[in-house]
DNA sequence: CGGCTCGTACGATAAGCATCGTAGTACGGG
DNA sequence: CCCGTACTACGATGCTTATCGTACGAGCCG
């Protein structure tokens, strides 16, 4: 079958509309949650939740990612055990053209600059 | 004379290198501040505090203005009575170009969404 | 089945923040 | 000099959030 039915368990996302850019900067003015959504658009494919070496616990990772989820920075998906995280960017750059990359770049100037991490 | 001794106070601003990205996302991430800063790019020129008419105390639009100037995104000068509020275009843009404009043309774009305001 | 790993849910806690009201300061004008 | 206007400072309050620990649920593998 066709379906995609990856596993019994789903998870809630805002629709395209349903993204507010307050949401989507808030959820971006977070150092580790910037950190993960640099991780993600620099391999260009979904990354498991554990991939990351986050310097908090599992209970507050978790919360991190619900946060970019419900802010529809990204898609999160189980399989298997393992929950895939990607990043939204069609549904970005549709809304708000030309908003992610800048922001991408401008973490990636910020990280380069003396004492910028 | 050439001075711009505008007055005796004078207010406590970043530089630009102590500028952090994070700082003005979450600055920004605050729908009241967002449009203030909206505002003050559409007319390319400072505004006075009590130009705008926000759904607030004058003592919480000192708190938004006060955010927006600790974190890079604004600056503040009194002139008499009055304090004049000024974009930092020309810092944002050095230290994340395109950012600014991509951001300002995201809230222009979401504004125009059905129920977008 | 039994145990392992990955991630969640829930409760607690401490910090941060948006908001207000009141009292106060700085400046300009009569 | 006194008053009005513009803005600030401070304290209170209630909401949100970042963090943790512990206990739990879901899927995989032997």
């Amino acid at each position: 079958m066709t379906s995609t039915a990856v596993s019994s368990r789903d998870l809630p996302h805002p629709t395209r509309g349903e993204i507010r850019l307050e949401g989507v900067l808030h959820a971006l003015s977070d150092p580790l949650r910037l950190q993960i959504v640099r991780e993600l658009a620099a391999v260009g494919d979904e990354l498991s939740c554990s991939h990351f070496d986050l310097p908090v616990t599992k209970s507050t990772t978790t919360h991190h990612f619900r946060v970019l989820r419900e802010s529809g920075v990204i898609q999160q998906i189980y399989r298997g055990t393992a929950k895939m995280n990607g990043l939204r960017k069609d549904d970005l750059d549709g809304l708000f053209p030309g908003l992610l990359d800048a922001l991408l770049d401008a973490a990636a100037r910020q990280a380069v600059r003396p004492g910028g991490a």
